[in-house]
DNA sequence: TGCAAAATAGAACGACCGTTCGATTTCACC
DNA sequence: GGTGAAATCGAACGGTCGTTCTATTTTGCA
């Protein structure tokens, strides 16, 4: 069973048994202050001032600990896809292949997307930050998004292969309205506040399952009759 | 028939029969440099000295057309505003109402989106951008976001009183489905460089009119076997 | 053509940014 | 408990930011 790929915070001491160093576990304090901060601010907004005021510490001292402003921003992004993973994967991918599996999948999603106290996810307002933005930010963002796009295609596949969904469904264009669903709701819950959005993304959710667990291909019926202009 | 809000640009002279003014004019070559950048860079990272260099003025004339940068990003945003209503927005209206005219406001709607040349979404980068930051930027992009929704939301009633979808539809839901569509178009095309997103979004908005157009109320059927953990 | 008004330029401001460097403190281990 | 290494600090750097002034140029109209 493959994961998403390697969690390993980025330099682990050699001897890993003993307890954290101070400077490990003061790296991880800054870390977490950071994650909670370009949550809000975003990756871009995210100084290292700013963060050292939080931490009560000096900025040098903060930047001590990751050498530049764009290591910080990784290492905020692997930080994330760790926890992500904790919060998202892990727990879902105890459930039982096929249907269950990808409802928990998309329901802890769901929840990790629209908790409105801290945390909006930066996997989100990265991409949107990040699309015009070419280098190793931006790189380190994709990679880990792809990751997860590909557990969840993953998912969908076992689906299909179980029988639960049909077996001429695109995985990729399932996953494609199911992420549509994720972006609608952290757009209209984060940025227009509407009560309504979580579970307009549930409701959406079970209408594209009982679409792609239908018997016959495509009900073509009535759909077509809106045509495009050219 | 209403239109999306007021479209005048901000604040024109008495006698507008006159031709443009000196300033007016420049104010309006600021304004579309501003909307280039800012497509790229962001609100957030629309600064007045970039700007200045852009339309080649000192950044101080520049300044002098605003007054502040926030109202800068303010006039950005009805700019942005009045080219989407000119390229989306009256172009569709022209088109019969019902599913005709749906279909041409998701279409021009699409391409709007993914074009890759310059201008990203200001609306889709701008919520982002200001789901955590409240102030008048916010409010002003809040608004156009609105008036565009509920334009959409006019479209898709049309539908349902001509009898081309079915009489239970809930618009709001049906309009989150869609522009879930709409922004995984842009996540996919601006961010993944997925070259294949302007076809998912397309068979997208055929799959879900073709549930909505649908006789029966729900195939619940199978759709049902993944529950939730709690 | 002349003159008030509008538009633009240029320099300067305080603030914050990421980053560098050398001094100093704190830590881990023999 | 001492010692070398690791962690942290404080000051300073060059740069960009939005904004404010005061000149200077350009414009529109009598």
């Amino acid at each position: 069973m493959n994961l998403l790929p390697q969690t390993s915070t980025a330099e682990a001491p050699r001897a890993a048994t003993r307890a954290l160093h101070k400077g490990q576990q003061t790296r991880a304090a800054i870390l977490d202050a950071a994650l909670g901060l370009a949550s809000h601010m975003g990756l871009e907004g995210l100084s290292i001032g700013a963060l050292a005021e939080v931490i009560q510490m000096s900025k040098s001292g903060v930047f001590a600990h990751f050498g530049s402003r764009e290591e910080l921003q990784i290492s905020v992004i692997r930080e994330y896809h760790a926890r992500f993973e904790e919060e998202v994967f892990f727990p879902a991918i105890k459930e039982a292949r096929g249907l269950p599996r990808l409802h928990a999948l998309f329901e802890r999603w769901i929840r990790r997307v629209s908790v409105e106290l801290d945390s909006g996810c930066i996997y989100i307002s990265g991409a949107v930050e990040f699309d015009d933005r070419p280098g190793p930010v931006r790189d380190a963002l994709a990679s880990m998004v792809l990751a997860w796009h590909a557990a969840l295609a993953r998912a969908i596949r076992m689906a299909i292969d179980g029988g639960q969904l049909r077996a001429d469904t695109d995985p990729e264009q399932m996953l494609f309205e199911l992420h549509g669903l994720i972006l609608a709701l952290h757009h209209d819950a984060r940025f227009l506040r509407s009560p309504g959005a979580l579970d307009r993304a549930r409701v959406g959710f079970q209408r594209t399952l009982s679409y792609y667990a239908l018997a016959e291909p495509v009900p073509s019926a009535a759909a077509r009759s809106g045509r495009p202009q050219r």
